[in-house]
DNA sequence: AGCACGCCGACT
DNA sequence: GTCGGCGTGCTC
């Protein structure tokens, strides 16, 4: 076994492949599959991912390995082979598949440098250049006015070369530490000796005779009192030592948890467990869906089924959306399974990540919770996967590879030979169909554990309010209820829907619109700096002061963000205290969880947010949901539009009456009789699902059809039709006769940073070569794509069709 | 992707 | 002779 077949980290179709090097005898005995390399490639140095060893190469001519990176392997062979299947389901690259899998430290990071081989005078400007250094970095040559052909010259001529480096940004947190070098007797002795003007330093010397254990050196030092100058002489003369040791950064400190013991389960819970605590125990790979309403216990369910996955010595992964991921839900796992877990997700800094990634390498830890990616936590003995919230749109991945992290975990379940527990107050029709089909096993929780009913949500006709001459953003019923609580010292969550609804400017007179100029979007307007902001590429520009179209001064911003809200509601209710969370209030480190922390000790009556605020949150003394702007994202061109309703006005309503004072929810829109709205309102998730999957099969859509959303952008709006249409032609030949290809039309957005975007859609029941048919047809485009600048962009399920 | 190499045209 | 600007082909 002395050649390497090594991935690339390379992202091209024409890379997309194994290529072999061999292995030098200095890495014989240490290379392994999985590991992380670095070999040549063309000219250049690239990293590699060592996915298999043979004695045979169809080459004779092969390279050899550079160098290798990893002491232990960084993949183990099933994920390996995770991240083929999920190259190849997401039509993305393998090499792409492999890098999601990892945390981003472990990305290799390139660098170009010129090397002097020559000890005699290079010409004037690069002697100028290398300053007398033997080594440069490549930037300060492009940089400066030499030009290029000089330098080649220079290369051919022998006098410098270009060295290609591969670097791991691996960053370990080191903490240096002191310890004394000799025992504490002869310490004594110097101390005794030492002259007496040193203080600082006999008092070093005192510190290691009370507690000769070594210490971290920051800390000695501030507890002394004095520098590093004090400490050098006392290790130059060897009576004290210094030394590295690698830390864990600890973003979670642990003694702030409080140790939970299992609950006693009710009867419906335990009914719901059973089932899935035999899959364990028989090692059977089963889906289970768990549909029960918002407080009836699903985290507790889990809790004990991971505990029973640990007593068996297996590991277990959950999977929670990214605004699930609060500290109440960290808590809650940190509190019964303390340090044996390890939590993932995206405030935490790159090596915050690597650390917790590496605990589970390590097997320090038999539990990771954390967002999407976790699902690729590389633990080897797999007893539960559980996905919360299953519904979420963020467990697809809107980036290559494009893959879904409910489809990766029930690939790896199968592969574990584990159970995975999707669980939801609203499961996705998809996942209800196939409940429904028996394909996964459903288990329901009705009730809520504290015997408490759902509140009740009253619907408010906000067309009605109109016309009763209210032209404000609340209610009558809202503010009469708002008034109540405020009054009887109870709490108040209000949402303000806004997904589909920004804030942009229009002129009254004329009503123009500004748009982006680089993206056919409307700017929307940030009140912080007074400028307009897209979303799509970085242009922003100041808010004018008149219409640049008809020069009129009545151009204004219409939509409501929460600051405006904010506003209005403190001119409503002048002695009510508001906590606003958005992403301007919260795009700090921690700031999330101190804005809960204060809303949860009760200092404030109002905690006013946007879809952050549906989940997951569990406070005793709100009593009062109020959803301002219930159908907002029902008119997005979205055909799931009225299961996202559904989800998120049922979300935000469990969050009232969670605890013993009952809760109440109020609900305003202008489409009162809109069946997710009515439906949500009286908690009808069955008739809902039948509606819904009615709509559904009239207009062909998942669950009754897969999908697959091809698209294509160009500078050029000509060519970018021209090949969609290409692409649909291609595609009609092959398809089966009931499969339905739609376009070339334009995409929602149908111009992003300058790039015109046409889009086809193929909806299908049956295709399994759909997916070699379309990466045909990336070859067979391959070419223009790189010569003209095409971009062709495909999404097996896509959950945006934007 | 990213690099070298080769060809071309421009400038001086 | 000196330079930059593409187009093209290749990477074990």
């Amino acid at each position: 076994m002395n050649i390497a077949k090594v991935i690339v980290d390379v992202p091209s179709k024409a890379i997309n492949q194994t290529f072999d090097y061999l292995i030098p005898e200095k890495y014989m005995e240490i290379l392994q599959i999985g590991m992380r390399v670095t070999v040549p490639f063309g000219p250049r140095k690239v990293m590699g991912f060592v996915v298999g060893k043979t004695n045979d190469s169809e080459l004779d001519k092969l390279k050899e390995i550079n160098g290798v990176l990893d002491i232990t392997p960084v993949l183990t062979e099933e994920l390996l082979k995770l991240g083929k299947w999920v190259a190849k389901d997401s039509v993305s690259f393998y090499i792409t598949a492999l890098q999601a899998m990892l945390p981003q430290v472990l990305k290799a990071q390139y660098k170009k440098e010129l090397i002097r081989t020559t000890g005699e005078r290079l010409p004037e400007p690069l002697e100028f250049l290398f300053a007398g250094r033997d080594a440069i970095p490549y930037e300060e040559f492009e940089y400066s006015t030499i030009s290029y052909y000089q330098l080649q010259k220079t290369i051919q001529e022998g006098g410098v070369s270009v060295n290609y480096l591969v670097k791991s940004k691996i960053t370990k947190k080191q903490v240096s530490m002191i310890k004394p070098a000799k025992d504490i007797t002869h310490l004594e002795e110097i101390l005794v000796d030492m002259s007496k003007n040193a203080k600082k330093q006999r008092q070093l010397l005192m510190h290691f005779i009370e507690n000769p254990e070594p210490i971290e050196r920051q800390g000695l030092l501030k507890k002394i009192g004095t520098t590093a100058s004090t400490l050098k002489p006392l290790l130059d003369k060897s009576l004290l030592e210094a030394y590295t040791v690698e830390v864990y950064r600890n973003p979670y400190n642990e003694n702030d948890f409080k140790p939970t013991t299992a609950l006693t389960l009710t009867k419906e819970q335990q009914k719901a467990i059973t089932p899935i605590n035999k899959s364990i125990e028989e090692e059977l790979h089963e889906v289970f869906l768990l549909h029960g309403v918002t407080g009836s216990g699903k985290t507790e369910i889990y809790l004990q089924a991971i505990e029973k996955v640990i007593n068996k010595g297996e590991e277990a992964i959950v999977l929670v959306p990214e605004i699930a991921l609060t500290p109440q839900m960290v808590r809650r796992f940190k509190g019964r399974f303390g340090t044996n877990v390890a939590v993932i997700h995206s405030a935490l800094s790159k090596g915050e990540k690597y650390d917790e990634w590496r605990k589970i390498q390590r097997k320090e830890v038999q539990v990771v919770v954390g967002a999407r990616s976790a699902i690729f936590a590389p633990f080897e003995n797999i007893g539960i996967i559980i996905i919360d919230e299953e519904h979420e749109t963020t467990y697809k991945q809107e980036d290559q590879p494009k893959y879904h992290a409910r489809d990766v975990a029930i690939r790896r379940a199968e592969t574990h030979k584990c159970p995975v527990v999707l669980g939801s107050a609203t499961p996705t029709l998809e996942s209800f169909a196939r409940a429904k089909k028996e394909v996964y096993k459903l288990l329901t929780l009705s009730k809520r554990t504290n015997e408490q009913g759902m509140p009740q949500v009253e619907i408010v006709d906000m067309r009605k309010e109109l016309h009763a001459g209210n032209r404000t953003m609340f209610s009558r019923q809202l503010k009469e209820k708002m008034e109540d609580r405020l009054q009887k010292g109870e709490q108040i969550v209000l949402l303000l829907n806004r997904r589909g609804y920004s804030t942009f400017v229009m002129c009254r007179d004329c009503g123009h619109v500004k748009e982006c100029p680089h993206c056919d979007i409307a700017l929307t307007y940030h009140k912080n700096t007074n400028h307009l902001k897209c979303h799509y590429c970085s242009y922003e520009e100041p808010m004018p002061i008149v219409c640049p179209e008809c020069e009129s001064d009545l151009i204004r911003y219409f939509g409501t963000g929460t600051q405006r809200v904010e506003e209005a509601l403190t001119q409503l209710l002048p002695e009510a205290s508001i906590i606003r969370m958005d992403v301007d209030t919260t795009r700090r480190k921690g700031a999330h969880e101190k804005l809960l922390g204060q809303f949860a000790r009760q200092e404030a009556n109002i905690l006013l947010g946007t879809q952050m605020i549906a989940k997951g949150l569990d406070f005793e003394n709100v009593t009062l949901v109020g959803v301002l702007t219930a159908d907002s994202m029902l008119h997005l061109p979205d055909f799931r539009s009225s299961e996202k309703t559904f989800q998120l006005l049922t979300q935000v309503s469990g969050r009232a009456g969670r605890h013993s004072l009952e809760g109440e929810v109020i609900v305003q829109t202008y489409t009162p009789d809109h069946y997710s709205i009515e439906l949500a309102s009286q908690y009808d998730f069955q008739t809902f699902y039948e509606n819904e999957m009615r709509m559904r099969k009239t207009f062909q859509y998942p669950p009754y059809y897969y999908l697959a959303l091809v698209t294509v952008s160009h500078q050029n709006k000509v060519k970018t039709a021209q090949t969609t249409q290409n692409i649909v032609q291609l595609l009609q030949k092959v398809v089966n006769d009931n499969t339905v290809i739609l376009g070339p039309t334009p995409s929602p957005i149908p111009r992003m940073k300058d790039r015109y975007r046409y889009q086809c859609m193929i909806k299908y029941k049956n295709e399994p070569k759909l997916r070699f048919y379309l990466n045909k047809i990336l070859e067979q485009f391959y070419d223009e794509m790189r010569k003209e600048d095409l971009f062709i962009s495909i999404d097996m399920q896509p959950y945006h069709l934007m």
